[in-house]
DNA sequence: CTTTAGCACTCCCTGTGGTAGAGTGCCAAG
DNA sequence: CTTGGCACTCTACCACAGGGAGTGCTAAAG
């Protein structure tokens, strides 16, 4: 792919006026824009070539050139600048990221507040850190019949709770035994750990084991277990956002669109992707691999908590999206989202003796 | 608004023909489909008379008839029937709402549900008993810095979590002693009255209160205030399938309508207003008075917890909906979940001791 | 060899007119 | 009161032509 210099501007040129108007660009409009001096007639030979590279297309044999997705991909690895965010934007950002709120409510602010800013979806992946967060405390709340509220708080500061079937009615005071034991033996280490010392305890003891004990264990499992499918979710904010935006003018790709933002499945495990290398990523149109996301482009970055990389935010959007814009509020509100998680973290774990 | 017989037949078989394929209906289908012995003539003459009370109308002068809201209004309020539900439709209502599951989930399948089974978008709103609910426990725990993650249950199973930031930070002793004092003194007490108490307490009382009183005061104080906002909540589902629907084919209302999903102030406005009365309540179009429900019509129903009303659920949909449908789905969904909801209360609060 | 001007060509978009179809309103007869 | 008949209206669809934008090609100029 080597392009002279003059190529590159041209290109340049045509993506953004492109980017910013929507309308095939014509030689004669090219040539006045791109500040070389040179005729219509030499720009349509360079268009020419571009064509042959498949980096532009045109729409039909009158129209102008469009960058394909190809010419995007280039145009985001090699030539786009992109600019510093806006003061302001920056301030919005910090003022909605670095008051104190629970991790849930973060989340979502990060992503409607990226959303806002961009115009566009704003998407984040809850955290992927329960095997890793350490156990903090759990309880046991009787409700009617046989069952159970099981409270789940791991260091992070992260609250799950679901409600379990036991085999029989418990009192209160069981429940309340059998939470002490638990969070006697088991605080400060690891969910992963935990979870795995569980299922060797049950192997191993069999009944002999005192009935408080069975009775903790197994539902305490039950609850860990749980956790897993209720983690592997997805924040979307701003969908509608999406909706006015003319190049998605199909309503029936815009409701496969929609869709996915329910279904979340496909969405996350292109977010997954991205988890593993760090700094921004940009899927283009069919790159991704999901025939809902045609037409669209994702511009995705990991986040982290406490310097572990912990899941991925996002904007997704239009191909022909403002992409010097979108990149660096994605960047930024990881590294903002990064930095209100680890903050968060609860110290104790380490520092202080696990409350019991 | 005395309609002899067979001007109510022509009405209703002209909605129900019109709500069938969308189509502005003639006095000709209208005469063969109607079932009455008429000449297309004379059906004209009568829908003559049917457009002067404003109940039809014609969207041109060569284009057949059309229900106006208040002819809608006149069907749903006189004409029409509703058809009991599939015994499959209901077996797949039960089956989704009475697994156990707690509130939060319960609440999303009950949206779900309708929107799955009327493939409209479902609405249903949080319940809102908190003043109400009994305080049955609460836990405080240190994360970093100054800052207190507040676990709140109450007796109805539900959970609520909240970080704040503390004066000064305290330890895991401190903050176990100060959840005991406040488990002790306020278990059982509704939630309006405990925080009267708190008030009161914290007026009275001024300095000389013991340290770990004064904290577990003002912790549960904030913790029981920030509950309001966050209860007042929706949730939607099947927003999507409104995309495929012809009726609101203008990309602009639709957005509107999906900003008002987003935004949830004018739709929990309008469920609030149908929480009073029982029974199904259909708002047709304009009535709701709220300008993106246009062309829209909303079908609720207020469900209940322990035999009192403590929310409100319904389908939304075109004005042009299956209303004979739609009804007795949201009807019956209302009643599972009122029983789903009454089941889950704990019982522990009247029968057995408060745990301590 | 590269750049440029000129020119014919292609394709879209828009507006126009004409026609068929559907449905109405009205009138006069049953 | 009901019905058949008839003139009228409005839409939707089609074909067609003209203007506009932009291209590719060619030949000349640098």
């Amino acid at each position: 792919m080597s392009l002279n210099l003059r190529a590159e501007v041209l290109l340049k040129t045509l993506i953004e006026r492109y980017i910013a108007d929507g309308q095939p660009v014509g030689s004669r409009t090219l040539a006045r824009q791109a500040g070389l001096e040179l005729s219509p007639a030499t720009v349509r030979n360079i268009m020419a070539d571009l064509e042959e590279l498949g980096l532009v297309s045109s729409p039909h044999t009158s129209a102008g050139r469009v960058p394909t997705e190809l010419g995007y991909r280039v145009f985001v690895d090699t030539l786009l600048k992109v600019r510093p965010l806006d003061s302001s934007e920056v301030r919005k950002l910090k003022g909605e990221l670095m008051t104190p709120q629970d991790t849930e409510h973060l989340i979502g602010s990060a992503s409607q507040i990226m959303s806002k800013i961009s115009k566009l979806a704003g998407i984040v992946m809850v955290p992927r850190r329960d095997e890793k967060a350490a156990f903090r405390h759990i309880d046991f709340i009787g409700l009617s019949g046989q069952r159970i509220l099981v409270i789940l708080v791991t260091d992070d500061g992260s609250v799950h709770n679901r409600i379990i079937s036991a085999d029989r009615k418990y009192s209160p005071s069981e429940l309340e035994q059998a939470a002490n034991y638990f969070n006697d033996a088991y605080a400060g280490i690891s969910l992963g750990k935990v979870k795995r010392m569980l299922l060797n305890e049950i192997q191993q003891a069999g009944e002999d084991m005192q009935r408080i004990v069975h009775l903790a264990v197994h539902m305490a499992r039950q609850a860990i277990d749980g956790e897993r499918e209720e983690t592997e979710d997805l924040v979307v904010s701003g969908e509608s956002n999406l909706m006015e935006i003319p190049d998605l003018g199909d309503i029936h790709k815009l409701r496969k669109l929609f869709d996915a933002f329910n279904t979340k499945r496909d969405l996350l495990h292109l977010l997954d992707q991205s988890m593993r290398a760090g700094g921004v990523k940009i899927f283009i149109g069919s790159e991704a691999g999901y025939e809902v996301l045609e037409d669209c482009s994702v511009v995705t970055a990991p986040y982290s908590a406490d310097g572990e990389v912990v899941g991925t935010l996002g904007v997704i959007g239009p191909t022909r999206m403002a992409y010097e814009h979108v990149i660096p509020v994605v960047d930024i509100t990881a590294r903002l989202l990064s930095a209100a998680l680890s903050l968060q973290g609860s110290e104790s774990g380490h520092l202080e003796t696990p409350r019991q």
